[in-house]
RNA sequence: GCGACCGUAGCUCAGCUGGUUAGAGCAUCGGUUUGUGGUACCGAGGGUCGCGGGUUCAAGUCCCGUCGGUCGCCCCA
């Protein structure tokens, strides 16, 4: 069919109804970041590989198979980010932003994974994210939480999503509660599924969130963190709690929610929704302590979450039209000269209008209404000899003579 | 990397057990109407039926392969 260029599998050309769906939600997001004070950063799309190596750890699957990594013609090894937090925590030590703590980030763009595509699921995909680095109190994670919340509640799908909350403990509740997981599962090793055997040796925490049936009562035998949390840990999730009550967050407790990370401490959340196939969690984070120490950074304390783009376009309703405010039918070369005139006027007005490029009055007012205008202004001779146009109302099919320097209030007031 | 389903016009699809020049709606362009859209009518352009091979007198239709898409598994920083 084709030896024209296809779009590469995984990437998107986002248009019409979609590209609304993805402006409101940055729209959105860009107007929850300043209620709470984020700062707005834009950060490279690449990263040396060391950055992501580093972050996530050299040996896993998602090192070796699911980056975006290419040499450069210098030879050093390059990877488009899969995600924002470890470039952020690089530029937190390496453009000094540690004056700036503890600093508030917000930014948003295209992040990349070698991936199968699916629904929810793409090789370039767009994430909003928030960090706070710098602050290791539990009023921070409740902040970044609260504003994820209300960046759903302002996309109209509070309700459809529901807020998971675990605590994963300082790292020697951490360690505890791995152990006595793997104890558990190696114990009834031969009941478990063949893919949780495989985890078992690999990602022991990841058998908790398990899709297979006999799994699962395997599962809601397991010990949970609760067991295992240090006084100084119970505490800590504790204000986190109260904090989001007091806040007036609803959230569940989900004592089996994991990060597979190590450098993963204490609060783990997850907004997530059954609405999306395979995938469930349209925005998650939670407070990565380790993360910046084990790039080489001092020990900093840091929370944070990322939302899919294109997972809260899926959900929210159909953004409403964003059509003209009027749109320009010329009669005629005259007219049309004239139209340019009254257009650039108008725009610069603050009035929102546009003129067909070419075609008779039928095409122009058949535009016109395509366009989603309120209203058609209608140039002939006649009216230009008079210093006035035609305004046409498409909705009610009414029209009246306006002269032409009243045009912008005509259309305003409506 | 694995599995299931699907590839026919720009888009969404129809095409019965293989059988004459491959269809519809929408979209585009033109006309009915050289000053009136959203509802009407007439017409036009646009397809090597994803690609390659095979079976057959005959393949859009059946078989194999391949590429692409969708959904799921794995993975999910």
């Amino acid at each position: 069919m084709s030896k024209s260029p296809q779009r590469i599998r995984g990437t998107q050309d986002i248009f019409g109804e979609d590209a609304d769906r993805f402006q409101t939600v940055v729209a959105a997001f860009e107007r929850v970041r300043r209620l709470y004070g984020f700062r707005r950063v834009e950060m490279p799309v690449f990263e040396a590989t060391q950055v992501f190596a580093r972050s996530i750890g050299e040996t896993t699957d998602i090192v070796s198979k699911e980056m975006y990594s290419f040499e450069d013609r210098g030879g050093d090894s390059l990877t488009l980010r899969p995600e924002f937090t470890a470039g952020i925590c690089r530029a937190y030590l390496s453009e000094g932003w540690q004056q700036y703590a503890a600093v508030k980030i917000a930014t948003h763009g295209p992040a990349f994974r070698y991936e199968r595509p699916q629904k929810g699921r793409y090789r370039q995909f767009h994430q909003l994210d928030a960090e706070i680095i710098g602050a290791g109190e539990p009023a921070a994670d409740v902040e970044i939480i609260a504003m994820g919340a209300q960046l759903l509640g302002e996309l109209g799908i509070g309700e459809r999503i529901e807020l998971k909350l675990n605590t994963l403990g300082d790292p020697a509740t951490r360690d505890a509660w791995r152990d006595a997981l793997v104890e558990h599962f190696r114990a009834r090793q031969k009941d478990l599924s063949e893919e949780s055997r495989a985890r078992l040796e690999k990602n022991p925490l990841r058998i908790l969130d398990s899709k297979e049936h006999q799994d699962w009562p395997i599962v809601d035998s397991s010990p949970v963190v609760d067991d295992f949390l240090t006084p100084d840990a119970a505490d800590y999730f504790g204000r986190v709690t109260a904090g989001l009550d007091a806040a007036g967050i609803k959230w569940t407790r989900d004592p089996r929610l994991v990060r597979g990370l190590d450098y993963y401490r204490h609060t783990a959340f997850e907004f997530v929704t059954e609405d999306l196939g395979a995938q469930s969690a349209v925005l998650a984070g939670g407070r990565y302590d380790g993360l910046i120490e084990s790039m080489g950074g001092p020990h900093t304390p840091a929370v944070g979450w990322a939302a899919g783009i294109e997972r809260l376009s899926m959900l929210i309703e159909q953004p409403g039209a964003t059509g003209m405010d009027a749109a320009l039918v010329p009669l005629g070369e005259a007219a049309e000269a004239a139209a340019v005139r009254i257009a650039a006027d108008l725009r610069r007005a603050g009035i929102a209008c546009e003129m067909a490029y070419r075609g008779n009055m039928k095409r122009r007012m058949q535009k016109a209404n395509a366009s989603g205008a309120r209203y058609a202004i209608i140039v002939g001779d006649d009216e230009l000899a008079r210093g006035e146009a035609a305004v046409k109302d498409l909705q009610t099919g009414e029209q009246r003579s306006v002269a032409i320097d009243r045009l912008a209030e005509a259309v305003r007031g409506g």
